[in-house]
DNA sequence: CAGATCACTGAACGAACGTTTAGCATATTG
DNA sequence: CAATATGCTAAACGTTCGTTCAGTGATCTG
């Protein structure tokens, strides 16, 4: 993923090919034999390194969380999720995690869980700095606001597929997202309900509950 | 999906097993034994039927967007996106559907191609009239609003496992839809950013561009 | 330099897969 | 009433799956 697959060893060949064909056909789409093939070793020696298919995909969900980790750490990529996937995408060789997080965080597991709740940790702290600057708006609810932001954000990631298809782009990559920000902008400042009658009954219903 | 198994002709108790399996587990993860089992009948007679596993996939596929065109022209869904998701999984009997849709979507495929591009194609018809009479705010491009708001929309659907390990709900199930509403009003009305600089200065920048 | 460890392979195993086949009842049709 | 069609099944086929096994050559170790 990082270099030339001959310079690498064959443990890092075999985990850098399962995490590519683990996210771009699934988990049990994949055969240990494809991944054997792609990485040019062969199926015993997989199971030499990882003992199981399981193993393997557990090791690689473990490496995957740790990279972002890492990569976070370095300052290579920013805490904020709307600006991470964006950012992973801009890096060619991050190509295959963004893809196996795709696919992770729809299939579920341990990994997928910790990368989304450190997501939505980091938004609640990147929002009470924004609030506390006055560039974002405050929320009578932080995390419920982080939350659905963040869920929000994935939206366009994991349709873009059909972002693609309409704006004519691969998927939501560079050139669509820069295509939608406009909108997004118009939608995240000046929001699209023009008149305050829904999110006033709201509120006066939830006074009157609370009563 | 309609009436207890036992009543409905195999051909449909096959049909409504697989729908529910490949929308739980996967197209690949589900077997042809696995369906027939769910349905009490026999893997002999589900490739009698519909000739292959991929056979019975295509049939699926035409089944649920022929099934969901039917609830809208009945009235018994509205077209709205935003709507149409919280709507079919009030009606428990079709939460197969929703569950299939869910994986479709992600998959590709032109069942779920043709249901995305509907649900963006509606939604636009129904903010023209929102902006028409004045509900919704007006936008510089209806078709890209339309399709980011409906992205955005299936964020928390596709991601219902994560929200529901937040809120301690079943996936973004009624509850979840119902306590996340405050904030998501909040959002779609007030918007989230607090100062106007960033779009303005990128309106500013696109102007530039043009001359 | 003997011995243990390590990376690695080809061949094979049992299980499970999608699919085929031959055949059995029960209707429908000429 | 014979003939054809329909709904359905048990058994088996060939393939591919994840995995095991026996063994080879290289490298490290005491």
């Amino acid at each position: 993923m990082r270099s030339a697959p001959e310079d690498l060893t064959a443990r890092s060949r075999i985990r850098d090919a399962a995490i590519e064909l683990f996210g771009r056909d699934g988990f049990s789409a994949t055969t240990v034999r494809s991944i054997a093939k792609a990485s040019n070793t062969s199926p015993a020696l997989l199971l030499h390194h990882f003992v199981s298919k399981d193993g393997l995909r557990t090791h690689c969900d473990g490496y995957v969380v740790e990279t972002i980790r890492d990569l976070k750490r370095e300052g290579v990529i920013s805490a904020s999720q709307t600006e991470l996937i964006a950012q992973l995408s801009a890096i060619p060789e991050l190509q295959p995690l963004v893809w196996y997080l795709r696919r992770a965080l729809q299939d579920g597991g341990p990994a997928a869980a910790e990368f989304f709740d450190q997501l939505v940790a980091d938004a609640v702290i990147y929002m009470e700095e924004g609030v506390a600057t006055g560039r974002l708006r405050p929320t009578r609810d932080p995390k419920m606001r982080a939350l659905m932001l963040t869920t929000m954000a994935f939206g366009p990631i994991l349709l873009g597929e059909h972002i693609g298809r309409h704006l004519g782009t691969d998927g939501y990559d560079a050139d669509a997202q820069r295509r939608a920000l406009p909108v997004m902008l118009e939608i995240f400042t000046d929001g699209v309900f023009a008149d305050r009658d829904l999110i006033d009954s709201l509120q006066a219903q939830l006074k009157e509950d609370q009563s």
